[in-house]
RNA sequence: GCGCCCGUAGCUCAACCGGAUAGAGCACCUGCCUUCUAAGCAGGAUGUUGCAGGUUCGAGUCCUGCCGGGCGCGCCA
C-alpha cells in the first residue's frame, strides 16, 4: 500500500514537470509515512513541504498541483491538504483485508523480506574473555546482538555470528596458573592466593577436575613456586607478581603440561559460555579463535603491511602504529619491548581477516566502555587500504539491576558478580531477553528484576504471551463447542469486519514487516518490543468488546481469521526477540 | 583537562531521514468476571523535552556554548 502511494506520488511530480508546473532538474526522494494520528489519515507525505523551495511557490499551493494531477484508485477513499502542507491518504477500511490472507498464507515468514538480499553481513558480539562465567553485562550484549542478527536476517541479508574467542592472551596465562594454585591448595599446600589471581569458585571446580583425572601428577612443593617471588600487593606489586608466578608455573610445569592445564581451564569454561548461550537463545555461525591468528601468522602479517603503509614508527623498544594520522588521540603500540604483539595487533588482524572474508557489512556489538577502541581500529583499517566505512561498532550500554527497589552490587574482583545463569535462573529467558532489548543500546538501562518476575499486566512480556495464549484458548474452546473454524469462508468474507477494534487490529498487523525492515536496518530491535506491545494491546482491547465465537458463521470465521492473524504475527515477532510464544498460561 | 554517550510527565522509557496538538507503561483514583483465561478491559492528568543562543516553512531531533550524569583517556584485555 505503501508503494502504492510511493508509486502515485511519483508519477504526479513526472506529470507536472512535464506540464512544466515544476521544474524538471529537481528529483525528489518520495516519503510516505504512517500517520500518527489517524485523525490524519492512513498514510501521509510531506512531499510539497520538501519540493516547496525548488518549485518557488509555497507548500498548500503545491500540494494542491500534486493533489490535482494524482490518479487516485486502488483503495485510496480519499486524499486531503492539512496543516503546513502534509498530503493525507485514507484508505477504506476494505483495503486492509488482504493483509489477513498474506498473514495466513505466508505464517511464519510474515514480516520477512528481501530488503536486504545479497548482502552479506558479520555480527560479532559477546566476545567475552573465556576466563570466567558470562555475568549479567555480556547479557545485553548477548541479547541485543542475537536480535540484531535475526532481523538482518528477517530481512533477507545473510548473516555470519560469530564469537571472538581471546584464548591467547595473559588473562588467560592468569586463569591457567589460577587453576594450578588451586590444585595445589586441593593437595594440601598453604600460601597465599594471589591477589590478581582468579577468585571465583568455578577456578576451584577445574582444579578440582584436574586432580580427579590427574592425582598427584601435577605437584610441585610451595616452597618452588614462591621461591624468590616479586611481593604481592599490598607491599609489592601485585601485577609483577602475578607475571613472575605465571613465569615459574611454566617453568615447574614444562610445555606440555602448562598447556594442558591452559586448556582445561579454556575449554571448561568455554563450554560453559557455549551453554549459558545456547540456553539463553544465542547461537553462533563460528567461534573465532585469537590463537589461530598469531599462529597462522595473521597477526605478523597485518603488522607487516602497515609497516609497508609507512604509518608505523620505533620508539622505545616498541613498535607503534601512527594512528594519529587518521584522527586517533594517541598512537598505539603493535608490539611490546618485551616482543609479545598487543591485543590491539591481534584485533587488526582479526578485522583485516573480516574484510578479507568479503562482507559487505561488519557489525561489532562492544560494551559501551571500549568506545575509545572504536577510532583506532578503524584508523588501522584506513592504513591496511581497506575500507572502515564497512565496520558498523555498536556500543551497548550497561544494565543496572534493581531488586527490591535496590541497586543490584556487582564485585568482579571477588568473583562475586551476578552470572548470566543466575539471572536466567531468577526470571527466565523469555523475560531476560525480552528486558534486555526494551531500551535503545545506546541508553543507560534500569533493568529491575521484580517486574521481569512478576505474573501481572505490568510485564510487558507477560502481557504479550498472554495475548498469543488468549488466542490458543479462543480456539481450543472453539472445539470444544464442536464448531470450527472455516478459513476460507473467514477470508471471503472479511467484509463482516468493520468494528473499530477491528479496523485498528487490521492497521497493526499490517505495519508489522515495516516495523521488522526499520528494525533491521536501524540495529534497534526496541522498536519491535513496543510494536508488539501495541498490537498485544490492540487484540486485549478487541478481545473485551466482542466475543469471538458468535452463532453467525461468516462472522465467526471471519473474526476467527483475524486473531489467527494476530497470533501469528506476534509469534513471529517474540520469535525475533528469542521469546517464546506460549500456547497457554 | 580532552574525547564519546546520555538528559523528555513523580518513576521507567517512545517519538521512524527535521514534520501536524511530544506519546506509552507504571504508580494513583473509579468502574467491569453466572459470557472465548481478570496475567485482561473501560474511564480519569501529568510537560519551559537540562539551560541559552543559532540554522528554516517547521527543532525533542541538526549546529555552538554552558549545566548535570555515565564511560574512556596503559607497552591491560
Amino acid at each position: 500500500m505503501k508503494e502504492h502511494i510511493i508509486k502515485i506520488l511519483t508519477d504526479a511530480v513526472t506529470q507536472l514537470q512535464a506540464d512544466g508546473d515544476l521544474p524538471g532538474d529537481v528529483t525528489p526522494t518520495v516519503m510516505v509515512e504512517r500517520a500518527r494520528d489517524r485523525a490524519h489519515g492512513d498514510f501521509a507525505s510531506n512531499l510539497a513541504m520538501t519540493l516547496a523551495r525548488a518549485a518557488r511557490c509555497k507548500p498548500r499551493d503545491l500540494a494542491e498541483k500534486i493533489v490535482a494531477a494524482l490518479s487516485t484508485d486502488g483503495g485510496i477513499d480519499k486524499v486531503e491538504i492539512a496543516g503546513p502542507g502534509f498530503i493525507n491518504f485514507y484508505l477504506g477500511s476494505d483495503a486492509w483485508h488482504g493483509v489477513v490472507t498474506d498473514i495466513l498464507q505466508q505464517a511464519g515468514a510474515y514480516g520477512r523480506s528481501n530488503a536486504g538480499a545479497g548482502q552479506q553481513v558479520q555480527v560479532e558480539f559477546v566476545s567475552a574473555n573465556p576466563t570466567g562465567p558470562l555475568h549479567v553485562g555480556h547479557g545485553r550484549g548477548a541479547a541485543y546482538g542475537a536480535a540484531v542478527a535475526d532481523l538482518l536476517e528477517a530481512v533477507g541479508c545473510t548473516v555470519h555470528r560469530e564469537y571472538y574467542v581471546n584464548d591467547d592472551g595473559r588473562q588467560m596465562d592468569i586463569l591457567a596458573t589460577s587453576v594450578w594454585l588451586r590444585y595445589l591448595e586441593l593437595g594440601g599446600a598453604e600460601f597465599d592466593f594471589p591477589s590478581n589471581g582468579y577468585q571465583g569458585d568455578y577456578v576451584q571446580d577445574i582444579a578440582a577436575t584436574l586432580r580427579r583425572e590427574h592425582g598427584d601428577d601435577y605437584d610441585h612443593a610451595v616452597s618452588e613456586v614462591f621461591t624468590d617471588l616479586p611481593a604481592d600487593a599490598p607491599a609489592g606489586d601485585k601485577e609483577a607478581h602475578i607475571d613472575a608466578l605465571i613465569q615459574r608455573t611454566r617453568e615447574l610445569l614444562g610445555d606440555n603440561r602448562y598447556r594442558y592445564v591452559f586448556e582445561l581451564g579454556l575449554n571448561t569454561i568455554l563450554d560453559d559460555i557455549r551453554d549459558d548461550l545456547g540456553l539463553f537463545g544465542v547461537d553462533y555461525q563460528e567461534w573465532y579463535s585469537e590463537r589461530s591468528l598469531v599462529e597462522s601468522g595473521a597477526v605478523n602479517k597485518a603488522i607487516e603491511r602497515l609497516r609497508h603503509s609507512k604509518h608505523v614508527y620505533e620508539q622505545d623498544g616498541a613498535l607503534w602504529f601512527r594512528s594519529t594520522d587518521y584522527g586517533d588521540e594517541k598512537d598505539r603500540v603493535l608490539v611490546r619491548d618485551n616482543g609479545q604483539t598487543t591485543y590491539f595487533a591481534s584485533d587488526i588482524a582479526y578485522h583485516a581477516n573480516k574484510l578479507e572474508r568479503g562482507y559487505d557489512r561488519v557489525i561489532d556489538i562492544w560494551g559501551a566502555d571500549h568506545h575509545g577502541y572504536v577510532p583506532r581500529v578503524k584508523a588501522a583499517l584506513q592504513a591496511l587500504g581497506d575500507d572502515p566505512a564497512k565496520l558498523d561498532v555498536l556500543l551497548v550500554q550497561f544494565a543496572i539491576l534493581y531488586r527490591g527497589g535496590e541497586k543490584v552490587q556487582m564485585s568482579t574482583r571477588s568473583g562475586e558478580f551476578v552470572t548470566l545463569r543466575q539471572l536466567r535462573k531468577e526470571v527466565g529467558t523469555d523475560a531476560a531477553r525480552f528486558f534486555y532489548v526494551m531500551r535503545k543500546c545506546e541508553q543507560h538501562m534500569d533493568f529491575d528484576l521484580d517486574l521481569a518476575k512478576s505474573q501481572s499486566n505490568d510485564n510487558p512480556v507477560y502481557y504479550i504471551q498472554y495475548a498469543h495464549a488468549r488466542v490458543r484458548s479462543v480456539f481450543r474452546q472453539l472445539a470444544e463447542k464442536q464448531l470450527e473454524w472455516d478459513r476460507a469462508d473467514g477470508l471471503a468474507g472479511m467484509n463482516a469486519l468493520g468494528e473499530t477494534h477491528e479496523d485498528a487490529l487490521l492497521v497493526s498487523l499490517s505495519r508489522y514487516p515495516e516495523v521488522v525492515e526499520s528494525a533491521a536496518f536501524n540495529h534497534e530491535p526496541h522498536m519491535l518490543t513496543h510494536y508488539l506491545r501495541e498490537l498485544a494491546n490492540d487484540f486485549h482491547t478487541y478481545y473485551n468488546a466482542h466475543t469471538f465465537i458468535t452463532d453467525d458463521a461468516g462472522l465467526r470465521n471471519a473474526r476467527l481469521c483475524l486473531i489467527e492473524a494476530t497470533r501469528q504475527v506476534i509469534a513471529n515477532g517474540l520469535h525475533l526477540l528469542g521469546v517464546s510464544a506460549p500456547d497457554s498460561m
